[in-house]
DNA sequence: TTAGCATGCGTAC
DNA sequence: TACGCCTGCTAAT
């Protein structure tokens, strides 16, 4: 159930435990039949674009993995994986392993082919690469919501729902918002802040994204009961209190998501704020 | 025990 | 826009 900035900690992750290692590759599930290629083989690297984890195995090629809406890649110690009838693929090397279940794909690509991966993402704004400039250019040319394009991995890769709504939020847009409608000083306001909460929520592992000055509410609200980690502002909050006015949060589908805002901070028409 | 939902995306209509 | 897919967790029956 990842965001990119999941892609990008399990990258780090899978550095620090075997990068320049030859590694065990299986696949216990016996779905990803290629893991035999790769078994005993050195991992070079691996690296994240958006919500796609590329790992490098030389010669061998790269695994190319995305994890989808409930697909998970767990890195701790090497011990039995329960049910391993639902994982797809194995990684373990020096007492540890990597356990990936339920991923959206996991496939073997020939040397090079990571390459197109990598340009045919948008611009990353986890990545010191990222040109926000061709984000800009799919904003101002397309009247889709603004919380339908901050969704096109085209134009934000890695963000996913929970960043687009507290982005949003964090703003005051209305997430019906045209995007060409948005004055190019508050995309580069919207840009700089997923590059800010983004990086953060790589280092904490998971997404928070309300301000000191508004922690007190949060703390005095009732217990949300949500997994998903970190304190949020409107993000799987309909109905309960907005932690800015008090005001009740909305919630609606919007391209085929569930999107969340408050109706008082983000009113229709709104243009949105810098921060 | 079953149904529904979830930080996603591809395909078919 | 609707649906299928991959898995695990929770709420409803």
């Amino acid at each position: 159930m990842p965001e990119g900035h999941v892609a990008h900690r399990l990258a780090r992750e899978l550095n620090g435990r075997f990068s320049g290692l030859a590694v065990q590759v299986t696949s216990p599930q016996g779905r990803f039949a290629e893991a035999a290629t790769l078994d005993r083989t050195v991992l070079e690297q691996a690296e994240a674009v958006g919500k796609h984890l590329l790992v490098d195995f030389g010669e061998r090629g790269s695994v190319w993995i995305h994890l989808g809406l409930i697909g998970k890649l767990a890195v701790g110690p090497d011990v039995p994986p329960p049910s391993p009838q639902t994982v797809r693929l194995r990684i373990a090397a020096r007492g540890a392993a990597a356990t990936l279940r339920g991923p959206q794909w996991c496939r073997l690509l020939a040397p090079g082919e990571s390459l197109r991966v990598l340009e045919a993402s948008g611009p990353d704004p986890l990545r010191a690469d990222a040109d926000p400039g061709r984000a800009w250019a799919l904003v101002r040319r397309t009247r889709r919501p603004m919380a339908a394009v901050l969704m096109d991995q085209r134009a934000f890769a890695g963000v996913g729902n929970i960043f687009r709504a507290e982005v949003l939020f964090r703003h005051g847009l209305d997430p019906f918002l045209p995007s060409a409608a948005l004055p190019r000083p508050v995309f580069d306001s919207v840009w700089d802040d997923l590059v800010g909460l983004m990086t953060a929520a790589v280092e904490v592992g998971r997404i928070d994204t309300v301000d000191p000055e508004h922690l007190p509410a949060v703390m005095g609200r009732e217990p949300r009961v949500d997994p998903h980690g970190g304190e949020v502002y409107v993000y799987r909050r309909a109905g309960q209190a907005c932690h800015r006015c008090g005001g009740p949060v909305s919630a609606g589908p919007l391209a085929g998501r569930t999107v969340y805002w408050c109706p008082r901070c983000q009113p229709p028409g709104s243009r949105g704020e810098l921060r």
